[in-house]
RNA sequence: GCCGGGGUGGCGGAAUGGUAGACGCUACGGACUUAAAAUCCGUUGGGCUAAGCGCCCGUGAGGGUUCAAGUCCCUCUCCCGGCACCA
């Protein structure tokens, strides 16, 4: 027999399944589908990174068994390749970001290809191709005829050294990724989608998708609702309200004074009444120049100024509170003016406590003089007039009933989650397909006219203005209006990263359809995806994300489910040896392709797959590599004990039933470190034995292919199996065979373990009784003593209670 | 601070309330070899031991439920991830 030369296999294997395109989905729409999804790469000069196969064996996998099982699997890949460092590499070397994502796609797909990932590369999509973003464009001009998207002025993060607008991502600490300048924060007009819209169903929907707990509750909070009333306070002699929104209405009694952020409108409005406006001025400037980064630093610190001249009026009792203006208010949230009831709120008694403000106590059960009191399950209302002697939850009822009854007040649901930032000031990226017309003002281009390419241009370098660098491009920039025809400017943003991803997997069930993004009977067909894997860190973004414009698409019938993803489940990162992040400047970045070269794609393939829980974070272990390898040797060196045998032999029944049980399993939920787990132990019963037949080689052929598809596919030639490996059915366990009809056993006395005794499944208990009370270790435990009471599970243990 | 997840050998990790440590790695011993590597066999949680079996301790800490707890309940603690003045 010949060495097992994974490298020489592997490439075999690879060509076959390309010539013979093997794994090309089927367009028979009879059959029952399987929709495996992982995440699309980047396609970044660094090449592909260790982390990136865990995710794409793990569905490999489960796609690999499903094709076995029946399933017209669609198992697709594709490149999310708009981006910033293709730009600044351009910025750089004036290289067009095309051509350099075309040459890491080439180097992607080469690395890829070399893992033996059963993709249908007929369907590969890339999001910077014109006949793509044709229809990302099409689906942002849907948005826009919806009302979804509009336009606002909003604080970008704006380098001042490198003159470019930052992502939140690429500011560390405060300063630029690449210079380390601090960034600045500037007011520009930006592009929003209207993701808030959506909050309530993209809460309430995760009750009908199967995703793990963790991936819920992670969307619930960055959603963040909460449930409340918004109140009226009337400024005294002025027309002017203040609308406040509060979850604890049932506090009204105890807002002793009012807070409103620096930017509400209100200042500008009653102006002319305030006495001191040069420091409430003073104030507002103040609060304006901080950066994000600064207001989050100094967060502990409260600081304001009371706006003189202006006095509010609590609602409830009427009496007349002070109002202050202090940046701990955030204008984007509720109203930017809250209520202060500092005996129940810790920011407001902070406050209080610092400028010197009354704290009333109107739940009780805490000392409002040491600190709020928040707890709201046992306290009882006091000083709060009709309230008093109510529980909390009772109070909230009333108020809010006699608030609305007076008509000062409503219920009301609000959201932490914004609408979405979607213009970026870059070159790489889709263009917003709008045109500005003096006349007409924002009107579309007109879906014919779709795709708007990006123009050829010789610099990337953004504007000092923090313009997109498409502004300089007038050629390009100038046109006329689609309505009157009049002239007219193109929209110079571009659309962030997440545009393409937001819908990448509804194009792979058509990527090659001119007349729609895909057509209704492919959709209908595929969705929703059955099962998608991907990394934590894009839960609040992409996935969010892609939810939003999967149901707007579902609105306006495009897309036939109202949830894109059937199945979520996550993945751990891959670490260093040091248990370190990877990454370059650390030193401990591994090369797949180094893997590979030295110990074959399978062995690879397959140490992704043992590693550790599929789960979690977990560091590499060239050393752990090895044992894989090791592994694959002893199966390939199976080839010299086959045996004739069309059944499972005696010896092995047992086992191959449960062996396949447990790897059918596993590999349904993840665990496939422990389905190899069980594949090695059964090796080794196999080597112990020194013989295998036909029928069990074959199992554990099957069984093992999914994880190291070249080997086993080599070995099934090889040994003349008829057909080809991936062809084959996949083994089904028969449950009564499973369990051994002879089992060893604990007998306890008293819980603890005191002997060992074999007995059969069938046994009676008083034949396992027997056996016990026969060993002599179990003897010597319960010598002198009386026994109690006896518990016997059959096949598991057998317990003695003595005194 | 809030919300998740988690603490099990030297390491990665297994364990429907039923013999804790499967499987792999490491280390050590042996076989093979002129030698080494590779491979194969054995040992590998800690302690005690008369070496015969065996005994004691042990899943972050403390308590509880149970014939029986890594697993269930209560209290505490530490680590990782996310959010963070969200009214």
């Amino acid at each position: 027999m010949n060495k097992y030369d994974p490298k020489f296999i592997e490439k075999k294997w690879q060509d076959v399944w390309d010539n013979e395109q093997t794994f090309r989905t089927s367009t028979d729409y009879d059959k029952p589908k399987f929709y495996a999804l992982v995440e699309f790469p980047y396609p970044s000069g660094e090449g592909l990174h260790v982390g990136h196969p865990r995710p794409y064996t793990a569905l490999d996998v489960v796609s690999r068994k499903r094709r076995m099982e029946g399933y017209n699997v669609l198992f697709p890949m594709g490149w999310d390749a708009f981006g910033l460092p293709a730009e600044n590499y351009a910025i750089q070397t004036k290289i067009h970001p095309s051509v350099v994502t075309e040459r890491n796609v080439a180097r992607f797909k080469e690395q890829l290809r070399s893992l033996g990932f059963s993709f249908d590369w007929s369907r590969e999509v890339n999001t910077t191709d014109p006949s793509y973003f044709k229809w990302t464009q099409w689906i942002f001009l849907k948005l826009f005829e919806k009302g979804l998207a509009y336009k606002k002025e909003m604080p970008i993060n704006w380098c001042p050294s490198c003159k470019v607008g930052l992502a939140n991502e690429e500011v560390v600490n405060g300063g630029c990724e690449r210079c380390g300048q601090e960034v600045e924060s500037r007011i520009k007009n930006q592009w929003m989608l209207k993701i808030t819209e959506y909050a309530e169903r993209l809460i309430n929907d995760l009750d009908t998708v199967d995703y793990i707990e963790r991936v819920k509750i992670q969307q619930r909070n960055w959603i963040g609702r909460s449930e409340g009333a918004e109140i009226t306070f009337a400024i005294k002699d002025t027309d002017e309200v203040l609308q406040v929104f509060t979850t604890r209405p049932d506090t009204l009694f105890g807002a002793t004074y009012m807070v409103i952020s620096p930017e509400h409108p209100v200042l500008e409005k009653l102006a002319h009444k305030l006495t001191n406006p040069e420091e409430i001025h003073a104030y507002q400037e103040q609060a304006k120049k901080k950066t994000e980064f600064e207001r989050a630093e100094l967060s502990q610190e409260k600081t304001g100024v009371q706006v003189q001249g202006l006095t509010a009026i609590n609602p409830v009792n009427n009496k007349e509170i002070t109002i202050w203006v202090s940046d701990y208010v955030l204008m984007s949230y509720g109203t930017g003016a809250i209520m202060a009831v500092p005996g129940h709120d810790e920011r407001d008694w902070e406050f209080a406590k610092t400028y010197n403000l009354p704290i009333v106590e109107v739940v009780q059960g805490g000392d409002v003089t040491k600190e709020a009191y928040t707890q709201t399950e046992t306290g009882i209302m006091v000083n709060s007039g009709f309230l008093n002697g109510m529980d909390v939850d009772t109070a909230k009822k009333e108020i809010s009933a006699w608030l609305k009854e007076q008509g000062l007040g409503t219920p009301k649901v609000n959201y932490k989650l914004r609408d979405w930032v979607f213009s970026r000031q870059r070159y790489w990226g889709e263009p917003i397909p709008l045109i500005h017309c003096e006349k007409c003002g924002w009107v579309a281009v007109p879906e014919e006219q779709l795709p708007v390419r990006l123009p050829q241009v010789a610099n990337y370098e953004p504007t000092d203005t923090g313009e997109s660098p498409l502004a300089k491009i007038r050629n390009w920039v100038e046109t006329t209006c689609p309505t009157c025809g009049g002239p007219a400017e193109r929209e110079t943003d571009t659309m962030p990263q997440w545009a393409g991803s937001s819908w990448y997997f509804l194009r792979y069930t058509d990527p090659h359809n001119d007349e729609a993004l895909a057509s209704q009977e492919a959709l209908n067909y595929w969705l929703p995806v059955d099962w998608y894997n991907g990394g934590m860190e894009h839960t609040t973004l992409h996935l969010l994300y892609s939810r939003f414009w999967h149901k707007f698409l579902y609105d306006i019938g495009v897309a036939p489910t109202p949830e894109p993803y059937q199945k979520r489940t996550s993945h751990g990162m891959i670490l260093g040896e040091n248990n370190e992040k990877m990454s370059k400047s650390r030193g401990n970045v591994i090369n797949p392709d180094v893997v590979v070269e030295e110990y074959g794609a399978d062995t690879l393939r397959m140490y992704e797959m043992f590693i550790g829980d599929f789960e979690k974070s977990v560091p590499w272990s060239t050393d752990g590599v090895r044992g894989c390898r090791r592994f694959l040797d002893r199966v390939w060196k199976l080839q010299e004990i086959v045996q004739p045998g069309e059944e499972y032999s005696s010896e092995l029944e047992t086992q191959m039933h449960q062996t396949i049980k447990k790897v059918s399993t596993d590999y349904e939920s993840l665990k496939f470190n422990t389905a190899i787990a069980a594949l090695m132990t059964l090796l080794n019963e196999v080597n112990h034995l020194g013989k295998i037949n036909k029928a069990e080689m074959r199992t554990f052929l099957v069984l093992l292919n999914p994880v190291a598809p070249h080997i086993t596919e080599e070995m099934w030639e090889k040994l003349g199996f008829a057909g080809m490996l991936n062809e084959q059915k996949w083994p089904t366990w028969d449950e009564e065979k499973t369990v051994a009809q002879t089992v060893d056993i604990g007998v306890q006395i008293n819980g603890r373990v005191r002997g060992e005794i074999t007995v059969n499944l069938d046994d009676p208990a008083e034949v396992a009784r027997a056996k016990a009370l026969a060993n002599e270790n179990v003897l010597r435990a319960i010598e002198g003593k009386t026994i109690v009471k006896e518990i016997y599970v059959p096949g598991r243990i057998y317990n003695i209670v003595v005194k």
